[in-house]
DNA sequence: GCAAGGTC
């Protein structure tokens, strides 16, 4: 039997190869330059392979000509004209190969990976192979990882195409693109029409259904920030110095005050006098206890962008891209994965072995080596049964720039998960005084992991001694004031965040989404020191506040519509609900938005004139 | 000139 293999992306179908082959494939070009075609005989089935691969999605989605310009149609059509499913134009030569070698075969298994998205490609590739040879047979491989055993198993024991994953997907694509062009061209239209700069400038004036609940949380912490009035507190200040031996000079020891701060200075002034009338401290406890600080998790690529975009000051964009390089080069795992755990068989050792020759954390990776240095990495509880946490999978000495820095941090990274956590010793002294309790806790370090992982800090102080029942008077008991401090502006970081927690796009598409809002000029970058705060601008406040007084039951601007695409989808994959009835639901509601969203959009208008101009304030 | 999701 001859079996045509086709994984989602070239990297996949080689490491199948491999695998299957035992090593021993041959390899001939196919008319796309990513691609390669691998052949061998897989005794095991009795069967000869071919296995090859796609690059993620073959079809392209658009209206047809008589929709396609803007001017041709009122924008409120696009929720039912018919939508064309083509092969795009950088696919073409990725099916014809699939079509040639499909002439040949007489099943087609499906090696894609096993997420929803990838029983879509599933699919789109089913389809080409079956145009190409109409009784192949259609078999999928289910796998979750590129691990001898799972391989076999997987090629050894297909199972069938899930289509109602596929179905879902498809729904989805056909969604956002009627409401992504639909409400864009409604938006875009209206505006060009009012405001001559966005006229000259002719840049869409886009919507979409990831995209605004993403300038949504910027404008939200925009208002939060403007709207915020300090308030002043007070609290009581008490520490005392004393030297932790004979010899050394004395140590400050900051005592917390149970309370924190009031916002009451007569109470306030009140407990304060009432501690002033009792000159002597009272230790009332000491407890000590070990304490650890955890070494990080495995990396996955939400977590490379909001920890990369905190500790290296790169953009979460700017990081999948430089991983994406630094992976194809082969120095790196495939950089975008959900799974925050390592297989059990995972060979961590000969990678580890791989970092024993850098200058830097050489010595690390070789004491990992030593008895008692390895222990295994956390288990996080993610796991897209695709592909493994973010590691390093060679060593290189000679990166520059960016590429540096990002290679070494998840070098840092991995050894680190490799390591052991912190350990400490944390001692919690509580005092009494003048009916107050205060309390002061500090850790002494044991580094372990933390010398690798340079990011982390953990700070610690060497705390004098002190005994129950011990007392003391107070060097510094003072009445302090202080002030409530203003939030600051999202960073990127905090953004991927919110993105993540709220299910606002993808591992892989969260960064994308982003750099949409900024390339819109929806949000502005402003630099502070060295942390990048994303400000919006004048047309992206305009246009979610324009709709927050509309007044919708659910808003465009936050998660909520976006959480129930998910849901239906999930519905759709259970068999709970159709693929029809979710694409008629959603529409119906999208079109009632819209209808109203048109009908008052002078509210937009409004408020945007408000800032006197449209265009970004700089 | 529109979306979001894959991937190179």
């Amino acid at each position: 039997m001859k079996v045509l293999c086709v994984a989602e992306k070239p990297s996949i179908a080689r490491s199948i190869s491999a695998i299957l082959s035992g090593g021993q494939f041959t390899t001939r070009p196919s008319a796309n330059k990513y691609i390669k075609n691998f052949d061998f005989n897989y005794p095991q089935t009795n069967s000869i392979y071919t296995v090859t691969s796609v690059s993620g999605h073959l079809t392209a989605h658009d209206f047809g000509d008589a929709y396609r310009t803007w001017n041709s149609c009122d924008p409120f059509v696009l929720f039912d004209v018919p939508i064309e499913t083509k092969i795009s134009t950088e696919s073409k030569t990725i099916e014809k190969n699939l079509r040639n070698e499909a002439r040949g075969a007489d099943m087609l298994m499906i090696w894609t990976d096993c997420d929803r998205e990838g029983e879509h490609i599933g699919s789109e590739i089913a389809t080409v192979c079956q145009k190409a040879k109409h009784n192949i047979i259609v078999k999928r491989a289910r796998f979750s990882a590129i691990i001898a055993q799972q391989i076999h198993n997987a090629a050894q024991h297909p199972v069938e195409l899930d289509r109602a994953q596929a179905n879902a997907v498809e729904a989805r694509i056909l969604l956002d693109l009627r409401i992504g062009a639909a409400f864009t061209r409604m938006q875009t239209l209206t505006l060009q029409g009012r405001f001559a700069q966005l006229n000259e400038k002719r840049d869409p004036v886009s919507y979409g259904p990831c995209q605004f609940p993403t300038l949504g949380f910027v404008v939200s912490r925009y208002n939060q920030v403007k709207s915020f009035v300090p308030e002043t507190f007070w609290y009581i200040f008490l520490s005392l110095s004393r030297s932790t031996s004979s010899s050394s000079a004395p140590e400050e020891t900051q005592f917390t005050w149970r309370r924190g701060h009031l916002f009451d200075f007569d109470v306030t002034l009140a407990l304060y006098q009432h501690v002033l009338g009792d000159p002597l401290a009272r230790v009332v406890k000491v407890v000590q206890k070990p304490t650890k600080k955890w070494k990080p998790l495995p990396l996955t690529t939400v977590e490379l962008q909001k920890s990369g975009s905190r500790l290296l000051k790169l953009a979460p964009k700017k990081l999948l891209d430089v991983a994406e390089k630094l992976y194809q080069k082969g120095f790196l795992s495939y950089p975008r994965t959900e799974t925050d755990q390592f297989d059990p068989q995972f060979d961590h050792m000969s990678l580890i072995r791989k970092q024993k020759i850098d200058p830097n954390w050489g010595a690390f990776a070789t004491a990992l080596e030593q008895a008692n240095g390895f222990v295994g990495p956390r288990t996080g509880k993610n796991n897209d049964k695709a592909h493994p946490p973010i590691h390093p999978t060679a060593h290189i000495g000679n990166l520059e720039g960016d590429e540096r820095r990002v290679y070494e941090f998840i070098t840092r990274r991995y050894l680190a998960c490799c390591s052991k956590d912190a350990e400490g010793w944390e001692k919690n002294v509580e005092v009494e005084c003048g009916g107050e309790r205060f309390s002061a806790s500090l850790t002494i370090l044991a580094r372990n992991y933390l010398d690798v992982y340079i990011y982390d800090k953990w700070y610690g102080k060497v705390i004098p001694d002190f005994e129950e029942g011990e007392e003391f008077t107070p060097t510094v008991c003072e009445l302090k004031e202080g002030e409530t401090s203003s939030p600051s502006y999202l960073t990127e970081a905090d953004l991927v965040t919110l993105m993540d927690k709220n299910g606002i796009g993808t591992d892989a598409t969260i960064a994308q989404h982003i750099q949409t809002i900024v390339d819109r000029e929806y949000v502005l970058e402003r630099m502070e020191g060295a942390t990048k705060y994303l400000v919006p601008s004048t047309l992206g406040i305009g246009l979610i506040e324009g709709y927050n007084q509309i007044g919708f039951e659910k808003s465009l601007s936050k998660p909520q519509l976006r959480r129930e695409t998910e849901r239906s989808m999930v519905q759709v994959c259970e068999g709970t609900k159709t693929k029809q009835d979710m694409l008629a639901q959603s529409i119906e509601q999208y079109k009632d938005m819209y209808i109203r969203a048109r009908g008052e959009f002078n509210k937009v208008i409004t408020v945007s004139s408000a800032f006197g101009r449209i265009d970004v304030m700089r």
